[in-house]
Parts: structure tokens; C-alpha cells; sequence
DNA sequence: GGACCTCCGTGACAAAAGTCATCGCAATGA
DNA sequence: TCATTGCGATGACTTTTGTCACGGAGGTCC
């Protein structure tokens, strides 16, 4: 577990080159590793397979048997079931840091949804046995677990809620209202926000279709509510938007 | 944490009574308890607080700031979430063995649903901070929590997966299987189940409302797939009900 | 330039979901 | 017994959703 820190140092660069150094960084900064000392993300490190996937590549499948987990270190993953119809509903979307199929790897079943990357992206592979191994000679990962996955399980729940109480407009709208909060950036034009790649990720994302997502912009924007240009949504009326999100009936 | 195994010892029977045994019962069936030695579910014992719930009274509410567990050790509870409109959407009907809220305990917010009781219902309370030094003497019920969490999270998952990509009459469908699976008793008429209270009641639990509900268990009876008497329902033509979940197109 | 591809926007349509109002039945209780 | 109440069934209607088909804008690759 020393040879972590010794990586920094000339002789072991020529086997061990600087990437597995920026692995350890990810790893430190992960939530459920988070209060590792160095040598047991030493211990980590050794284990986890770094894996490079393209855009759009799958990760793993729904139903396929559950091998470990993954963490991600670079680009985005997007965590999605299919419907036999071809549909896809996106449950998640997680980049740099995150955890992804924490809970499939405890109780044995098979991944209950596909991931696949959105850019192109680097993962980093932990298998079951090594992580169960860490979490019954250390309870608190096990604890920060269980904290990941209560934020996952509420926005579950909060996906049930839209869906089974809200319209394709209100859902939008609240999509809007989220991007503008995390990532908006303010413009002489109302709030700045980059849309996912196209109407149609968006569409998986909301639980709906294409044409719906196209529709229901076109009318935000007739309403003097948004102004859509290319990927970019300027959020000119805030309130407006907000209103729609509470008025549910 | 030594005071636990203190606990089972014969002094402290008088004050309490037998009713208190029957929790300690209780409280080992449930499987993220299971496991433990009688010294740590007494001291699991002393610390939770039996209460009682008449029907249809709420447990707690959504968006309650979270105190602690609950054990179901008799009657039945809806978790479930409520829309503005008075709509409401169970996520998960549960009965004796069965423990509430394991997840909100550990992220620190609040209840991401509410809970009521379906029956009469006696339920143990145990307090987070009780349950969070459980966890850290013990990192195998860490470990149990975290399977039962992945059951709750498949179970949340496959609603979304219902809610997004399949009709009513696809769910109603689904939902009928489920209970001849799990409580079906075979008869000269087909397979009989109960089915819940209402079809207010059942209504929720599919994420649609009375009518719906009324209309298509109308339409299938009307198909001779089923037979409806009362709260009993006869399920007569079991291969067509499982085509109707398999087609959702 | 031209063929091809992907994606967006739309109109037309069909199906499903949900709302509203009404009727009937059964249980309850004065 | 009769009024009340709660629930189920059902018809009529509206809204929402989803599907299909088409045309057009922009890119890429010969």
C-alpha cells in the first residue's frame, strides 16, 4: 500500500505510470470512499480495473449477473431501463466521482438497469468480493453507502411522484428549473443552460417521447417563457416556470 | 455497548412483562436483525418503543424530519406519496417482519414518504441514534440493511419501469399475477385473491385512479379472464393475464 | 455537388388516461 | 322503515399522451 505514495517518486514510473496515480485521486474523492486512509485506498486501487468506454457504449445490461461496481472518473454514464418498444427511461445520470451500482453488488441479485456513457468516459471496476471484503473490515464505508443510496432511493421516489402525478409540460419545466440550478449561468437573456444532447435523450430523461419534448419547448418558447437556440435554453421567466412546477392540480 | 448483553439477565423481567418477550420475538424474525445474538436484540429490545395504529391512521408524513425506524410486528402498512390533487401512490405495502425507513435514518433527511397503517398495526420504533450504534458495533446489519435496501430499490425501479412503458390494464394485469403468486389459493374457479380493500385503494397502488380500475377489471371479466366477487377475484384464464404483461408493445 | 444521415418540428390521428355526473346497491343508524 | 353514506359501475366528455408520416435544416463523406 506504500507503493501508492512511492508512485510519485522515479523508480516504479516506468511499470506504474501517472494514470494509476490520477485513479488514486478519483477514488479519494468518491463519497463512499471518502475517510479511507492511503493505504486502504492503496488497497482499492490495486484491485480496481480502469475501463475506457466510447460514447455510447453500453457499461453493462439490465439483467446481467452483478460482478462489482463501478466508479466514475471521468466523462458521464447515464443509468437507464429499456422498454421492449425501444424506449428508454434515464433513472440517472452521473459523472466524475460517482458511484454507480452500489446496491446490486450486496444483495446478489442481477443489475436491475443498463448504464452506458454519455462522452466518452473512464470507469474504474471494483469487483463484489473486494468491496465486500472493505466493508466488513470497515463499517463506515458501509455507512456512507447506505448514504448514497438513501439520495439515490429519494430521487426514485421523486421520479415515481412525477410520473405518476405530472404532466409532460410540468416534468419539463422541472428538468429546466434543475439545470438552472445546478449548472445555469446568467445571461443579459434570462438563465443559461445546456440541454442534453438532443430532444430525444431529453425525452428518456422526462419519461416520454421526442416529439412531446419538441411540442411542449415550442410552446414554452410561443409562451415568451424560454428561448431555445441550438442546445442552449435562456430561462427568461423564471417565475413562470416555477409556477408550472407547482400547479399540479 | 457492554450493557447489551447485560440486558437478558433475570432482574429486569419484573418490569418487563411478557407482552416485551413477544417484541424480542418479533424483532429476531426481521431480517436485518437476524443475526444477532439474544444479548443484542435485547438491547435492541429496551430501546424500542411498541406503538399502536388504528387503520388508516398515519405513522408519520412525508417530509417529517426522520426520528428512528419502525418494525412492523403486527397488521399492515402503506409507505406511500401524496400529489396536491389528493391523489395518492403506493410505493410499498408491508407487513410483520418487515422494517420502515431503514434508509431515511441514515442520509439525515427527512421521510421521503408517509406511512399509514392498512390494518390495525402495532409497530416497534427504534431511534436513529440507537440504530446508527448498532450499525457500527455490528457492520453485518449494515450489510443486511443494505440487501433489504436493494429489494426496495428493485421494487421502486420496476415501478418506474411500469409507470413509464406500460398501461393500466397492463399494470392491473401484473398486479393480479402478483397476488396469485404470492397468496393465490387454488380453486374449481381458478385462482382466488384477495384483493385490496377498494378499488380506491387498489387504484394507488397501480398509480391510476377508482374508474380505471373499475372499468378495466370490468373489461376483463367481461373477457372471461377473470371473475370478480366482491373483494375476491378469480383468476380463470391465467396464460392470457400473463400475455397482457408480456405485450406492452 | 450530390447522396446520405441524423435530428428537429409539425400536422393528423388514435389511444389511453383522467374528470364529472349519475345510478344503484348494500350497510348503517336513527 | 327510511334517510344517509360509502362504494362500485358506467356513460359522456376532455385532456394528455403517444404514433405515424412528412419536410426541412445541417452535417459528413465520397
Amino acid at each position: 500500500m506504500t507503493d501508492v505514495t512511492a508512485g510519485t517518486c522515479s523508480d516504479t514510473i516506468t511499470t506504474v505510470p501517472e494514470t494509476k496515480i490520477n485513479h488514486g485521486q478519483t477514488l479519494a474523492k468518491v463519497p463512499i470512499f471518502s475517510g479511507l486512509t492511503e493505504g486502504e485506498l492503496a488497497f482499492l486501487l490495486q484491485r480496481a480495473v480502469p475501463r475506457h468506454y466510447a460514447t455510447g457504449e453500453i457499461v453493462f445490461g439490465e439483467g446481467e449477473p452483478c460482478l462489482g461496481l463501478y466508479v466514475v472518473e471521468s466523462g458521464h454514464i447515464r443509468i437507464f431501463k429499456s422498454s421492449s418498444g425501444g424506449r428508454e427511461h434515464v433513472l440517472s445520470v452521473d459523472g466524475p466521482g460517482s458511484s454507480v451500482a452500489e446496491l446490486p453488488v450486496f444483495d446478489g441479485g442481477n443489475y436491475p438497469a443498463s448504464v452506458a456513457a454519455i462522452d466518452d468516459a473512464t470507469l474504474l471496476f471494483v469487483s463484489k468480493q473486494d468491496f465486500h471484503a472493505l466493508c466488513l473490515t470497515h463499517p463506515q464505508v458501509a455507512l456512507k453507502v447506505l448514504r448514497v443510496v438513501g439520495a439515490r432511493l429519494r430521487k426514485l421516489v421523486g421520479i415515481i411522484e412525477e410520473l405518476s402525478f405530472t404532466t409532460v409540460r410540468h416534468r419539463l419545466a422541472s428538468f429546466l428549473l434543475r439545470l438552472a440550478q445546478t449548472e445555469g449561468k446568467h445571461t443579459r437573456d434570462g438563465t443559461e443552460v445546456t440541454l442534453p444532447a438532443s430532444n430525444q435523450e431529453l425525452a428518456s430523461q422526462i419519461g416520454t417521447v421526442r416529439e412531446l419534448v419538441s411540442r411542449n419547448l415550442s410552446r414554452l418558447q410561443a409562451e415568451g417563457v424560454v428561448r431555445i437556440d441550438g442546445r442552449s435554453a435562456f430561462i427568461r421567466d423564471l417565475k413562470s416556470l416555477e409556477a408550472e412546477t407547482q400547479a399540479p392540480e
